[in-house]
DNA sequence: CAGTAGACTTGGTCCC
DNA sequence: ACTGACCAAGTCTACT
């Protein structure tokens, strides 16, 4: 569940474990065929008997804080999600649980499922030294924040290395605007109606302002969407949101614009793919 | 400094 | 049916 409103979504589930103490945060049996977490259990058990006190998102990153100095800066990968489970044990059904964290007085347990292993865990002695991490330091405004930061985005459009760039490439720059994700840079430009091969240095004022607002609409209402399903959390492989009922373009290759009945199609941007419609798009 | 290829990794589809 | 190629919500590191 990894862009930014998915992240987002994550963070608003966990917080019921804000304010609860941790009795073990465990590396799965699983994890142990992994360099990124073979033999890191004793790094872990500095947790035992702290509470958790704000689980906060910056990007896609999130980031556990306790009632000590030491913090844990998660990123979900591709494929990583957290999934609240009843009882002890991690449920049969769930095939790649790498982290499972137990708490005191709560009959729920945390685990991180993360099927490609692309997730990342650090953990920091203090605050600030997660803040100086330079993937943290270098975000740009949150693509969430409210109300979008327009001028903070056009200023960074404005800088010479992006002057020249394709404008669907550079959304996924997290330091340009921190949160967008390759499903939302494209439903963003569609939204926008805007080319995304267009260059940034030949986009005007307007197109600008445009293109920010489709990001805050799309972002948000993807957090919404999120938002009803990962409620009912009960099925781990169920909860798949409702988002994609909406997108205009994304994985829509070959299909018809609903807009004009032009033909979606796919290029790829930087090895990734981008969707458009090339009649409603300019 | 910027830009980029490669690394990490499993699973689904036969497409884009 | 089986297989191999390609693709997928992302970031970090090392090299030019």
């Amino acid at each position: 569940m990894p862009e930014g409103p998915e992240v987002e979504c994550t963070r608003l589930s966990l917080r019921r474990f804000e304010g609860k103490k941790i009795v073990k945060i465990e590396l799965t049996k699983l994890s142990q065929k992994y360099k990124k977490y073979e033999g890191k259990q004793k790094i872990f058990d500095v947790f035992i008997g702290k509470t958790i006190t704000e689980i906060e998102r910056k990007g896609k990153f999130l980031i556990w804080n306790f009632d000590f100095s030491k913090v844990i800066l998660n990123h979900l990968g591709m494929s990583g999600h957290w999934i609240i489970s009843e009882g002890a044990d991690v449920p049969t059904h769930i095939i790649h649980p790498k982290i499972k964290i137990l708490f005191k007085n709560e009959s729920k347990i945390a685990i991180f499922e993360d099927a490609r292993n692309f997730g990342q865990f650090r953990i920091y002695d203090t605050y600030q030294d997660v803040i100086n991490y330079l993937p943290i330091k270098k975000l740009g405004s949150d693509g969430l924040k409210v109300p979008f930061p327009q001028e903070a985005f056009a200023e960074k459009l404005k800088l010479k290395k992006n002057a020249n760039k394709e404008i669907g490439r550079i959304l996924l720059d997290q330091t340009l605007i921190a949160g967008i994700g390759n499903i939302y840079k494209s439903e963003s430009l569609a939204l926008a109606k805007i080319n995304p091969l267009r260059l940034v240095k030949k986009l005007k004022p307007e197109e600008i302002e445009r293109l920010g607002s489709s990001i805050s609409i799309v972002l948000h209402k993807a957090v919404d969407s999120m938002g009803s399903s990962i409620q009912s959390f009960r099925t781990s492989t169920g909860e798949e949101g409702s988002a994609q009922k909406w997108h205009k373009v994304y994985a829509k290759a070959g299909f018809d614009c609903d807009s004009c009945g032009n033909e979606i199609i796919r290029i790829v941007q930087d090895k990734r793919s981008t969707f458009y419609c090339e009649k409603c798009q300019v």
